[in-house]
DNA sequence: CTCCAGGTGATGG
DNA sequence: CCATCACATGGA
């Protein structure tokens, strides 16, 4: 692959770090040279933040307006999102305490099967431990995309890849007892029974359905798969950090409703401000 | 060593 | 409907 280098201005929301810490992506890794590396399909992206919303940017030929772009969600505005959301009558001082903190992240649009594999495998595992075992899949199964001297660049694996790898071996890449959930996920995208592209033509409700009638996805796995993989942003996932904040910040009642399209992305908010807090704090 | 991690499915009330 | 429990493995 030949990348391109440019130079973009982003003035919404961006910040790479939050970004990557966001726990929403666990591929995309800042290199040793100060660069951001993502991985989007077999697309491959570099930026290099020079400061005030300037980026040198390095990629395929037209991929940064084709790809993207719409990667990181940049038709959408942020800085104007987090004002609608905090004058919302469901926005607390948390909410908008979150909304402070956490500026520059955003909702990446990931894909579909991706989203689908790391979040079955994100289930009782810490977010380095997700990263260690996604990665371990994309080096050992995933197509050889780019290579940065020595090192090469491996894009997702496909589900005919997974699909064709037997089970114990798969096991290897440390995913423990969700080894036949991911083997069986890559067995129904293989056979054609699931159409994950497909998918994104339906509704949300049917849509969230639909994903968990697959074994090893309940409704935490398929709201994150909604949300980070078809950017469904009324869908938001409660996990046990969103869980511990609802009980201490909204007496237990679960906020997300009243937050209607944007409760996916006050979710990612809040998200990363619990974590953040609760870190700050040991 | 122990404890817990961006949960889910099975089981029993 | 709700409450428990097992589940593999790695990082803290």
């Amino acid at each position: 692959m030949r990348l391109q280098q440019y130079t973009v201005h982003i003035e919404d929301d961006f910040d790479l770090d939050k970004i990557l810490a966001s726990g929403q992506c666990f591929r995309p890794e800042q290199c040793a040279d100060g660069r951001y590396r993502f991985v989007s399909g077999g697309e491959l992206l570099y930026l290099r933040p020079q400061g005030s919303g300037k980026y040198t940017v390095n990629c395929a030929q037209g991929a940064w307006e084709n790809v993207w772009t719409n990667y990181f969600d940049l038709g959408r505005s942020y800085s104007a999102l987090r004002g609608q959301i905090a004058e919302m009558p469901a926005s607390n001082a948390f909410v908008r305490a979150s909304l402070e903190s956490e500026q520059g992240i955003r909702i990446l649009r990931q894909e579909p099967w991706e989203m689908l594999i790391t979040f079955i495998i994100s289930q009782r595992k810490s977010i380095p431990a997700i990263r260690k075992a996604v990665n371990l899949l994309a080096e050992r199964y995933g197509e050889v995309i780019a290579c940065e001297g020595e090192e090469e660049v491996h894009a997702f694996p496909t589900a005919q890849r997974l699909a064709a790898v037997p089970e114990d071996e798969l096991a290897e890449c440390g995913l423990g007892y969700r080894t036949p959930y991911v083997y069986g996920a890559a067995q129904s995208v293989a056979s054609g029974a699931l159409d994950m592209a497909a998918l994104g033509s339906l509704d949300d409700s049917t849509l969230f359905a639909r994903l968990m009638q697959l074994n090893g996805v309940g409704k935490k796995v398929a709201n994150c798969v909604c949300l980070f993989g078809y950017n469904r942003t009324a869908m938001a996932p409660v996990d046990v950090w969103v869980e511990k904040l609802i009980n201490e910040e909204f007496d237990g009642q679960n906020p997300f409703p009243q937050f209607g399209q944007n409760a996916g992305i006050v979710q990612q908010y809040l998200f990363c401000y619990e974590r953040r807090i609760t870190k700050a704090k040991k």
